[in-house]
DNA sequence: TACGACGTGTTATATTGTTGCACAAGCAAG
DNA sequence: CTTGCTTGTGCAACAATATAACACGTCGTA
């Protein structure tokens, strides 16, 4: 089995508070290590990012930033985001222009995400066979790997279980 | 061998009046066949990228529309790419913000994207042994896959060979 | 003819992301 | 400790991407 759930989907009963203080800690940690600084904004953003357990959006983050720190301005939360962007601490998901916390960031890695159309849920993978998979057809065709943008949409095990259909958006 | 290439990369040497003119007369006949309307916009539109072969943003197609027609604006252009994207004759790059031509339209489906970060080019796939492991590795863990949005970044075939490297954005 | 569906024009607005410059905070060399 | 460098932040403006709302016109058809 190649899969490695990097980040899974928030199951019932998960200590969310443990869960997004675990993130920081290993934040704060690999910051350290790297000698980059996680300042209070980074930190703050990335909290932010966490807590919600689903993709957020720039300007919300920026409205739950300005709610406590007058001067915050677009350029406080992109500057933010771009820092743990860099540091691997978070991804940002195309299809949705949102971005989720890594659980995985001390490996340089792109995600493979699951998002649930219902309730926004994203579960982060990261699939050996996948991206080989992927990389083999590319070299097929004379093309060399970069980057591999993956992001599935679909229902979450929670939500298909209640019975949510796929085609109804 | 799975892969099917939609839309290949555009080779030297390829006609590409011809690849154009193709595209917008298999546009017709299945805009016939279904009912509905490919409007002189509508078309237009389609074949300012198709002409590219790259992909199109949607506020330059609107500039190339300005020139011609006065009353181009931002709905303009949108609603031409929703109804294009509709009927399946061009699919959205998300990690772009762009616009490609289908080269398949007839049958619904997603493509998977190859795009050279050098000059642009995009090639499209449609490989069942990739949307197969995807939708196996994400239904292992109790998710449902609605549609899959796969981008890969990197180099093409006369790009890697003229000698550019990866690295190098 | 009258109606209804669809396509377009037009204006305004919403959302997402960037640039540029000034200032402050931390840190290291002398 | 203080000078100077690098990095982070404040702030104002702007750029790029996308949508809303409503009026009007065209065309097929009852």
């Amino acid at each position: 089995m190649s899969t490695t759930v990097v980040t899974p989907f928030k199951h019932e009963g998960h200590d969310h508070d443990h869960c997004v203080d675990d993130a920081l800690a290993r934040a704060e940690r690999q910051c350290e290590r790297r000698g980059v600084r996680l300042t209070p904004i980074r930190r703050r953003v990335l909290e932010l990012i966490w807590r919600r357990h689903e993709p957020m959006k720039a300007y919300d983050l920026l409205d739950m930033l300005r709610a406590e720190r007058r001067s915050a301005a677009p350029p406080t939360v992109y500057r933010a985001l771009d820092f743990l962007l860099e540091e691997g601490l978070i991804h940002r998901i195309e299809s949705l222009n949102a971005y989720v916390g890594c659980g995985d960031p001390d490996r340089p890695h792109v995600g493979q995400f699951l998002i649930c159309r219902h309730c926004n849920a994203v579960a982060e993978m990261n699939d050996a066979d996948v991206h080989k998979v992927l990389a083999d057809k590319a070299g097929d065709l004379g093309f060399q790997v970069g980057t591999q943008t993956i992001e599935i949409n679909g229902l979450c095990p929670i939500c298909r279980d209640q019975g949510h259909a796929l085609n109804a958006v």
